[in-house]
DNA sequence: TCGCACATGTAACGTGTTACATGATTCA
DNA sequence: TGAATCATGTAACACGTTACATGTGCGA
C-alpha cells in the first residue's frame, strides 16, 4: 500500500516540523548533532522520507528565496499531517510495542510537549508502566523455565543467561523511569 | 557486494547452529519461543538467511530422512563459518557499536560460552565498560549544552529532555551490568 | 582561486515484513 | 475425515545504507 503508517523516521520528521518549518538540510543537522541520530541519518533516508510525506500530503514544502538566491525548501505539517501525528502520539500502548518497539515509544514520548496536555502524559506513563510490568512477568516466567533446565542437557549457557538477565534489567529501568516521570509531573502540578 | 558482513540475524543463526545441527524449523522455534525473537522471526527472514549462509559456505545442510519420510534439512557451520563467527565474537568493540549497535553487542555476548575462554569474556566486558563510559561523557556534554539553552528560544521541551535522561539511564545500566558481570566471573575463578 | 559549508538529491543494493503457498504427518 | 502441527519455502513491497552527483555562496 502507498499509505501504510509512517515509519519512525517519518514521524520524527513530522514532529520536528511541528515545532518550526524547516528545510531538509536543517532536519539533517538535527539528526546529525543530537541523540535523535538513532532514528536515522543521512540524505539517502531523509530526503526520500520528506518526499513521501509530501506525496501523502502530511507535510507541504515551499521554496524560500528570501535569504539568498540559493533555493531552500521549507516544510511544514499540513492539517492532516498534524492530525496523523497527534493520533500517533495518543495511540494506546500495546504489549507488542513494549516487546519490540521501545524505540518508537520513547520517540513518541519525546514529542509529548507538542500536545500540551498533562493528562495525556500521565496516561501514557501509566499504561507504559503497566505494560512493562506485564512483559516483565513474561520474562520472569521464561527465566524460571530456564533455571529448571539447569544441570540438564538443554541447559542455557551462562553468558546467554546473563544477557537475558540484562534484558530484564533494562525493562526494570523502563518501569522505574516511567514511575519517576509520573511523580515528577504530579509534583509540578501542585 | 555478495559477501558483506553477515547481519545480526545471520550471526544469530550461525551461533545457534554452533551448539547443535538444526533445521530451519527448529531455529524458527527458538526465535519464536525465546527472547532471541528480538533478532527476528518468521520464515520470510530465516529461510532466506539460511540460504545466504549456505551460498557463502558458512553453513552446510544435509537432508535427514532417518526420523521419517518427511525430509528435514539439518544445518551445521562449516570450518570457515565457525571461524567467521569467532572473529565476529572477538571483534574489538568500537564507540560506534556502543552508539548504535547495542543489540549486536548483547547478542555477541550471549554466544561467548562457545568460546570457552574466560579471558575473552573479561576483555569484552572491560572494553565495553570503557566505551560506555566514553559515550556517557558525550551524552553528559550534550545535556550540559541543553541546559544552557534553558529559558532561551531554542529551549529543549521537557518531554524530550526526559527522554534524553532516560537514554543516559540506559547507558548507566549497561555500565553497571558490565562491571557486575566482570565481578561475577572473577569470583568464579577463585 | 581554492576549499569548505550550504543544500538537494539519485541509484544500487540488500534485507526484513507480510502474506501466501504447499504438502506430509499425527491425532482425535 | 478433518484439524493441527511439522516443515519449507516464495513474491511483493518498502525502507535504510552507502556511495555518488551536482551546484551555490562565502571566506581566506
Amino acid at each position: 500500500m502507498s499509505s501504510g503508517t509512517p515509519t519512525n523516521l517519518e514521524f520524527a520528521l513530522l514532529g520536528l516540523l511541528h515545532s518550526a518549518p524547516q528545510s531538509g538540510y536543517d532536519l539533517r543537522k538535527v539528526f546529525a548533532e543530537t541523540a535523535m541520530g538513532n532514528y536515522s541519518s543521512s540524505p539517502g533516508a531523509i530526503y526520500p522520507a520528506l518526499k513521501r510525506l509530501e506525496r501523502r500530503q502530511l507535510i507541504e514544502g515551499e521554496v524560500d528565496r528570501t535569504v539568498s538566491l540559493r533555493p531552500k525548501k521549507m516544510f511544514r505539517p499540513t492539517t492532516t499531517g498534524a492530525a496523523v501525528f497527534r493520533e500517533w502520539l495518543l495511540r494506546e500502548i500495546s504489549l507488542e510495542d513494549v516487546r519490540r518497539n521501545l524505540d518508537e515509544l520513547i520517540l513518541r514520548f519525546a514529542f509529548y510537549s507538542t500536545l500540551d496536555d498533562a493528562g495525556s502524559t500521565r496516561h501514557f506513563l501509566e499504561v507504559l508502566a503497566r505494560r512493562v510490568d506485564e512483559y516483565l512477568q513474561e520474562l520472569l516466567t521464561q527465566r524460571a523455565m530456564m533455571s529448571r533446565l539447569e544441570g540438564s542437557a538443554g541447559e542455557v549457557p551462562i553468558h546467554a543467561r546473563m544477557a537475558f538477565e540484562f534484558g530484564i534489567e533494562q525493562y526494570r529501568a523502563w518501569g522505574r523511569w516511567a514511575r519517576r516521570a509520573m511523580k515528577r509531573f504530579e509534583e509540578e502540578r501542585e
